[in-house]
Formats: structure tokens, sequence, C-alpha cells
DNA sequence: AATATAGTGTGTATTTGTTACACTATTAAA
DNA sequence: TTTAATAGTGTAACAAATACACACTATATT
């Protein structure tokens, strides 16, 4: 705006927070820190923006270089700009959390950049200490991912295309942190009309194997405009 | 991050939405740029932040600068970074959103920056073009606080601190944009149980006068934790 | 004085959503 | 063939949201 600064350039971070869902618990993809400051400490993974990137794409980049994955579902989340964030001066970080099917994941991912030195998945309930102000990011981004679960499907973004009605709700109990009664969850998820029940089922199991489900495109479109109810 | 950069600090923008109720309708708080870019356009109040202050501080500043008022409700809404947003370079611009009760204004908005020449309020249905990327930003704060508005009392931060039945339903009718059932929209509201009955009625109208009511704070704070769901 | 209009105030029937709750079926492993 | 583990299913009571009916009050216009 201030018309005789000829060529400004913003220099700001963005971080993600990438959630995965495994064996009925919510973890998080943390970084071991291979640059200063908070060297060696666990941190998001999250860089410098480029000066001739977008925000989203450098997110993209960011997801790519720590999964080996393009096309994950993300969202802005909030931007943190205290004075005191940063240790080498004030750098707002834009940050954005992520969802990702871990069954995507051949292995265990390795980052392709310099600034981390190996990239583990925490459980949510269980995270380590963290550099800058990540743990603040991970709170407020669980609390969003919590709200927008009860009016958008983006909970099957967690979930491989064919998914048990067991692992929906362990995903949904997961990520509001309590249980939930098993017929009703059933009857409600069934009203929506936006399942496709297969004529799959489970296997490798030594109980009875569950059928599976995915998701209808076509009506989960229509859903997703006009928004979801799942309270409670 | 990059330690070999020793004092990085961010150049970008605030830009704030700020709403106002009157007459049954939603306004926005527009100025008319004295600065180019867009030197005599119509755009969000807003300016870039210092570098020794905290995003939420500036936006603070920058609402008094244009309403004279201060404790206003605020809250961060989006970053928006896209490379071709501003025409001379990448700035991002923080944006947040306002609201404002209009009686508490003594008069039309004297902003007292260099950068503006005058403030006026604009019904949001009918909105000027204007600069930048505002245009978008608007659309997207209203959105939000459709949404924000069913389950958390915000709305009472555009009404008078005293206020009829009437007003509140007109302002809810104002964000969702449709009409609501009269009896209804009272029995859901009183059910609330945060509204408190004054003995005191509306004056200098044509018309049988509405009985006032206020805000029960004690218990306005009770329900702002467990939220609200006023939905439809 | 009559009429139209806009507002307040109360009640009730209907529909829709939420909750609580317990047994049978299937599979693999021992 | 028994055991262990999980899948799968229906109904009734209750609460909440909605639609709609009616009555009353105040004011402006004619």
């Amino acid at each position: 705006m201030q018309s005789n600064l000829p060529h400004l350039q913003s220099t700001f971070t963005t971080d993600c927070v990438i959630f995965g869902f495994h064996e009925g618990e919510l973890k998080v993809l943390l970084i071991e820190r291979n640059e200063y400051p908070f060297k060696g400490w666990w941190a998001l993974p999250g860089f410098f923006v480029q000066h001739n990137e977008n925000i989203d794409d450098a997110v993209k980049r960011i997801l790519y270089e720590h999964t080996g994955l393009r096309g994950i579902y993300m969202e802005q989340l909030y931007t943190f700009g205290d004075l005191k964030r940063h240790p080498q001066g004030r750098i707002i970080t834009v940050a954005y959390y992520a969802l990702l099917r871990l069954d995507d994941l051949k292995s265990q991912p390795e980052p392709i950049t310099d600034y981390a030195r190996q990239a583990v998945w925490h459980p949510l309930n269980n995270l380590p200490e963290l550099g800058f102000d990540h743990r603040h990011i991970i709170d407020k981004s669980i609390q969003k991912v919590r709200r927008k679960i009860s009016y958008s499907p983006i909970a099957f973004e967690l979930l491989p295309e064919k998914f048990t009605l067991t692992q929906l709700q362990q995903l949904y109990e997961a990520i509001w942190g309590r249980k939930l009664d098993k017929r009703n969850f059933r009857k409600k998820m069934l009203n929506y009309d936006i399942l496709k029940e297969l004529s799959e089922f489970q296997r490798g199991v030594s109980y009875r194997a569950a059928r599976l489900y995915k998701l209808d495109k076509r009506k989960y479109a229509k859903v997703f405009q006009n928004e979801l109810t799942f309270s409670r």
C-alpha cells in the first residue's frame, strides 16, 4: 500500500499439521529439526514460503517433501504472528492442517529436505515437547478438525478408500475423544445416504469379517454443499 | 528458521471487515483510499503491521483509527497471499472481521489516518467495486459470520445493549438471508436462557412499543463455553 | 370512527432427531 | 467343538424443532 516502497516482499513461513489415523488413534507427523533455531527438537513440517510461490503451493510442496504424496486434503488454519514466537525476529507463520490416508504411504516417510533429519508419526495424545509455538498450533488445529467433522465429511480423508463402519466410528471417537453408541452411529451415518455398500468384506481378521463401504462420490458432493449436521 | 539470516522481519498488512447493523440491514465500513495503489478506490480499512506490533494489536489500532472505539469484538478470518493480489509485489494480508454496535458511534466515522480520505458505511447487499481482493475477503467473512452465529452468541456484538426480540430476529435474518418464524424464533431464543427481560420498553415508535432485553452476562459466559446450536 | 398495518404474546399438534438398550451371527484359533 | 472376538441389528421413550392458529395492542390513514 505504501507507494514509496517499490518492491515489497513478505518473509514468512508456513507450518502444516499433518493428521493420520491408524489403529484407532489420531497421529501427527513431526520432524526432528536439523537447523537452528530448535535444532534437534521436534517440530511441525514447515519452512519459508518462496517469493514467487502461492501459499497453498508451498504447503503442497512441503506435504510432498515429507510424505511423497500429492493431492492431500488441506486447509488453512490460522496465522500466528506473536512477536516472540520466533527467536530470530518476528516471523509470522501461516498454519495449515492436512488429512492423510495412512495406507497411501508406502513406508515410513523420509523427508527430502535439509532442515528435517527425520519425520515420525506421533500419537496426538502423547506428543513430545515441540519448538516454537507448534504445540499451540496443533491444539488449535485439533479444535478446528473437531468442529469441522460435524458439518463436513472430511473424516473420509483419513480413511482408506474402502472402510468398515467400525473404522469410521473409531475415527469419530478419536477426534471427539469420546465413545459413541454403535447402533445410533450406524443409523445416522447410513441415513445420510452418502455411503456405498460394497459386496466386499474385510480380510485377514480372526473374527467375523465386517462389510466394506466407500463414499458415494455423487451424493458426497451434494452433501458437501448442504452441510451435514453430525452433532454430539 | 534459516539460521544464516540474522534478523528477519515480515512485511505484511492486515485488513478488517467491520460489520455494523442498522435498520434491518448489515453494513460494512469501507474507506476511500488516499494512496496508491488503488488511490480513489473503495477498500477495506487496513495497513501494514508494524515490526514491533502484534497482529491483533495492529487490528485494534486500525479499528480505533477508523471508528474511535476500543474493545470491539474481532476475530482472525483468513490470510490471503495470492501472488497477484497486490500490484507492488507479493504482500500477504491477514484479514480480520469485527462486529460493531452502531449506536456506540457518535457520528459518521472520520478516519485519522493518511491513507483514507473518508470512511462510509455501505450496505452489504450493495457494495461498490473494491480494490485488491477485498471483495473476496468480504465474501469470505460473511460466510464465516453466517456459520459462527449458529454456535456462538456473536450476534449480540452487533446490537445495542438493550434490544428488542424483533431486532435480534432481523439480525439473524439479515445474516442468514432468509425469513424466520417469529414465534419459533422467540421460543428458541428465550429457551437458551441467556437474555434478561427488562421492564423497559422502546420509545419514540409510532406503534406498540416492544419490550427490551439485554444479555445476561453470567449465563452468556456459560453458554459461550458450551456452544449453542442455533441451526437453520 | 373505521380500517389497515405492524407489532407482541401464548398455545398446540406434528414432525424430526436423540438416546438408551441386548441379543444373535460369523469367523478363526485353540 | 468350544472359545474368543467382533459384526450386525430394531424399537420405544423422550426431547427438540417446526408449522400453524389465534388473540391482543398500538398507531396511522382515511
